[in-house]
DNA sequence: GCATGATCATGC
DNA sequence: GCATGATCATGC
């Protein structure tokens, strides 16, 4: 291996697709008595790349402008791989980046040109024996670069406005700006305009975009996404992906579904779950049945709203079902609840005229950071719950369960409410019921409350 | 009319 | 068979 050609290193890269850290370098691991702790990506340029893991703001691979990472892949069942988180690059040096500019930033200089060992993740397996299953280069294509230095942009404007401690994964589309560390104090940074300290945060792709790379490089074609913007289309601040996508729908607000079915020359059917997917598809020109590609990668949560007369939301919005023994497993900052809550969503509301549903407006919106730290209790109440054993408060004379999970009107934000087929469609427990002795109790999952969605985000 | 618990319908 | 989005039922 050239450590001057980047081909030449990511030829030698590309040799380990097939084996494990342990086959690639076992040797080497044995004569360093390595006990095979520490990450993935260490040990790999330790014992197969040969240098020393550094921090430095050069690319790993300096001359040859080439940034090694390494990056779990989860299995689904039909077999196809995904992410199975974001990828973290470098540091977001809030005191430095002020004054850069995308071209000659951080960011650019150490990840312009990326080396991907992508491997397999498997529960109860040693690190060392995860099998590595893909390997390549990126460049990013110049259609994703115009939206990532917007994304770069809208992080730096937010700390010029001394906001750093403001910043959240959902603010931007593909590139993230993620937490990094624990939330001890010591992960706390001072930022340049604001004397108040900002959690220490990386740039990241979001692991949507993440897919993406995923499904290039094992080059599984991509026809089932339709793109928003064609590859002419030139971003500014005037024309932002958000502002692009919200003036597609603008010419159809107080226009019933139905209508704009009929002008967009849809035959849909009204009573399909897909029926407003559909819809907001159509507006954006993205053919039937495929899906939006930007809003894919950048892990947008779409949720179509329908409003009664006085504006609030028909029903609360859930979320997916939580299993109980994850929640005690996975902590807060590694939790699903705080993953989705840090989104960023899209949001089509529709309102109720009689029997018909009008489009209102549609809207991009992510939690604020004070609001997530406030659903956060929600979290943690489910979790001691559970910890605790305290399912089940009381069984009433119809056999139905009142539980001491948190409701609605304990938190402005969030609640825990059942979401499954019946009462016997159920999640293990990690403690049985003490009331009841149950060991596995009906599926819930956390809910958006209706009147936070109104008067947080309809309103707002 | 809302909060809470329960369940349904569709589509993969 | 199950996830997801949607909706229903009951009681206060």
């Amino acid at each position: 291996m050239n450590i001057n050609d980047s081909n030449s290193i990511i030829e030698f890269a590309k040799l380990l697709k097939g084996n494990t850290l342990r086959e690639a370098c076992g040797k080497e691991i044995e004569e360093h008595n390595y006990l095979g702790k520490g990450n993935f990506g260490q040990i790999l340029e330790k014992f197969y790349f040969g240098y020393e893991p550094n921090s430095d703001s050069e690319p790993d691979f300096k001359e040859a402008g080439l940034e090694l990472k390494s990056s779990p892949l989860k299995t689904l069942k039909n077999g196809e791989y995904r992410s199975k988180e974001r990828l973290v690059l470098n540091i977001i040096n809030y005191l430095e980046v002020h004054e850069q500019e995308f071209e000659n930033s951080s960011f650019w200089k150490k990840n312009a040109h990326l080396l991907l060992v992508f491997y397999l993740h498997e529960k109860e397996v040693d690190l060392l024996d995860y099998v590595i299953k893909l390997v390549d280069d990126w460049n990013y294509p110049d259609e994703d670069l115009k939206i990532i230095k917007q994304d770069w942009e809208k992080i730096n404007q937010k700390i010029k406005e001394g906001k750093a401690h403001e910043l959240s994964e959902g603010d931007t589309f593909y590139l993230g700006a993620c937490t990094k560390g624990s939330t001890a104090l010591k992960s706390y940074r001072d930022q340049p305009f604001n004397t108040k300290k900002a959690k220490q945060r990386a740039y990241s792709l979001k692991q949507g975009y993440v897919n993406h790379i995923i499904a290039n490089i094992a080059s599984e074609e991509d026809a089932v996404y339709g793109k928003i913007l064609n590859n002419q289309q030139e971003l500014s601040a005037e024309v932002n992906i958000e502002k692009f996508v919200i003036e597609r729908f603008i010419p159809f607000y107080g226009k019933s579904a139905k209508a704009i079915e009929e002008e967009l020359l849809l035959k849909l059917n009204p009573k399909s779950k897909s029926y407003f997917a559909s819809l907001t598809s159509a507006i954006l020109g993205i053919e039937l049945g495929k899906k939006i590609e930007e809003f894919e990668k950048a892990d947008i949560q779409v949720k179509t709203i329908r409003l009664k007369e006085n504006d609030l939301p028909k029903e609360d919005i859930s979320f997916p079902t939580f299993k109980y023994t994850e929640l005690l497993e996975t902590d807060w900052e590694d939790s699903e609840f705080k993953n989705i809550l840090e989104s960023k969503f899209f949001f089509v509301f529709y309102q109720f005229q009689r029997t018909e549903l009008v489009l209102r407006k549609v809207q991009f919106w992510n939690m604020p950071f004070s609001d997530i730290e406030e659903a956060k209790v929600v979290w943690a109440r489910m979790v001691h719950t559970i910890s605790e054993g305290e399912i089940v408060k009381e069984i009433t004379d119809r056999g139905t369960r009142k539980t001491f999970f948190p409701k609605k009107s304990e938190n402005r934000i969030s609640h825990v409410r059942p979401h499954a087929q019946n009462a016997d469609d159920t999640y293990d427990l990690p403690f049985n019921d003490k009331l009841t002795g149950l060991h596995a109790y009906t599926k819930h999952s956390f809910w958006l409350n209706a009147s936070y969605v109104r008067d947080e985000i309809y309103l707002k």
